[in-house]
This record gives structure tokens, sequence and C-alpha cells, in this order.
DNA sequence: CCATTAATTTCAT
DNA sequence: ATGAAATTAATGG
């Protein structure tokens, strides 16, 4: 399977569209649930997440993107709301270009706009695997599934070396489980040989 | 070091 | 099997 790290386009081709370098903080909120998505992110430096919160107050994490990666963007092509917030986790450099200029340069560069298309059903592609194993009730089908589909996320799949950099609050905020599952579930999935521990980082 | 944050274990349910 | 609370490990200043 051919992996295209999303969406990467060239800084200097997005500056030349009137992008601009904003700065975050860490836990500084980018933008929020409800927000009109008006803009395209792009990292170039720091991590971004995208979550929500039940109505218990339990976090639900969506994706983290670093350098290089983009968020939103789906949005701009539909007037409508972002459903999620992005808070940045560290402290992150992102351009961002609004979205009647972005739109300008798609217009003005097929070539991108294919290949952000090719992006789109890369994501469309693996969010779907994402909801099948989330329909499991089994820990070990869900943690497999956001596996594979971080994995996707970063390009190259050699088998068992994929390092997960994320820590076990974070996946199980990403399943939907809590710490304690996660923890024992990826015990299991060791056991059986799936991933593999380097110090308590996982490979995949 | 000490303080903070993350990982793991324990102990009920 | 699961989660809240307690314990232990690591990370950062």
């Amino acid at each position: 399977m051919k992996t295209i790290s999303c969406m990467n386009i060239d800084e200097n081709l997005l500056r030349s569209f009137g992008a601009e370098d904003k700065t975050f903080k860490k836990k500084e909120t980018i933008f929020n649930e409800g927000d009109h998505a008006m803009y395209y992110f792009q990292i170039t430096k720091g991590k971004v997440k995208l979550n929500n919160y039940n109505e218990d107050g339990k976090e639900f994490i969506h994706n983290v993107l670093g350098k290089n990666q983009s968020f939103g963007d789906a949005l701009l092509f539909l007037n409508q709301y972002y459903p999620m917030n992005a808070v940045s986790l560290d402290n992150s450099e992102i351009l961002r270009l609004p979205r009647s200029q972005f739109m300008e340069m798609l217009r003005q560069n097929p070539d991108l706009s294919l290949e952000m298309n090719a992006c789109f059903s890369q994501e469309i592609f693996y969010k779907l695997k994402m909801v099948q194993s989330m329909a499991s009730q089994n820990p070990i089908q869900r943690l497999t599934g956001l596996l594979n589909y971080l994995k996707s996320y970063h390009g190259n799949d050699c088998a068992h070396s994929f390092p997960i950099e994320f820590t076990r609050q974070q996946l199980a905020s990403l399943v939907g489980l809590r710490v304690e599952t996660v923890i024992r579930a990826l015990k299991k999935m060791e056991k059986e040989g799936s991933i593999v521990f380097k110090d308590r980082k996982i490979l995949y």
C-alpha cells in the first residue's frame, strides 16, 4: 500500500498566496469547535491535536499532527463550522492561509488540487478502517486499527519499525478507552508478537 | 534535587 | 474485564 504523507504544500507557494506565520504556545487553542472554517493550516514546527469532549468531559482525540502536516483542510470545501477543537501541544509555528486565497491557489495549480484529492482519498480510506475497528468491543481490535491509521500517516511501512510517539493516555483518548485497558491490551499484543517495545515506546 | 507528568499496579466492583 | 485510586518511574527545570 503506497502512502502519501498528507498534505504538504510548498512553503514558498503558500507564502506567495499570502500565508502568514503564526506561533502558538503550548496548550494554546488554534480554533474551537463551532468556529467558521476560514483557513488552511500547515505546521512548520510543533504538534497539534484535534479533539472533542464528550458529555462527561472525557476527551476524544481525532488526531495529532506534526511538522509538514495540515489540518482542517477538508472543511474549507464545505461552508461549515469546525466539528472539533485544535490545540497546540508544543510551541508551534503554523502557516495560515485564508480560505479565499487557498481556493485561488488551487485554481491556479490544478496539479496541487489533484494531489489534494489523493490525500483526501487516503484519509477517508483509513478513517473508514478506523471506524470499523472502533465498532469492536475488543480493545486489541481498536488499537490495531489505530496503529494502522497512525502508520499510514507517517509513511513507510516496514514491519515492526514504526515508532508510536504517543503517550498511553493519548492512545486511550484516540480509541475511546481508559489508560489501564490500553496498557493491558498492549501487553497482550506484545505477547502475541504484533508489536514490540523499545524501552517504553511502541514499535509497530 | 524537587515538581510535574506519565506508566504501571493494586484493589475493588 | 474495567476503572478509580495508589504507587512507581521518567522527565524537565
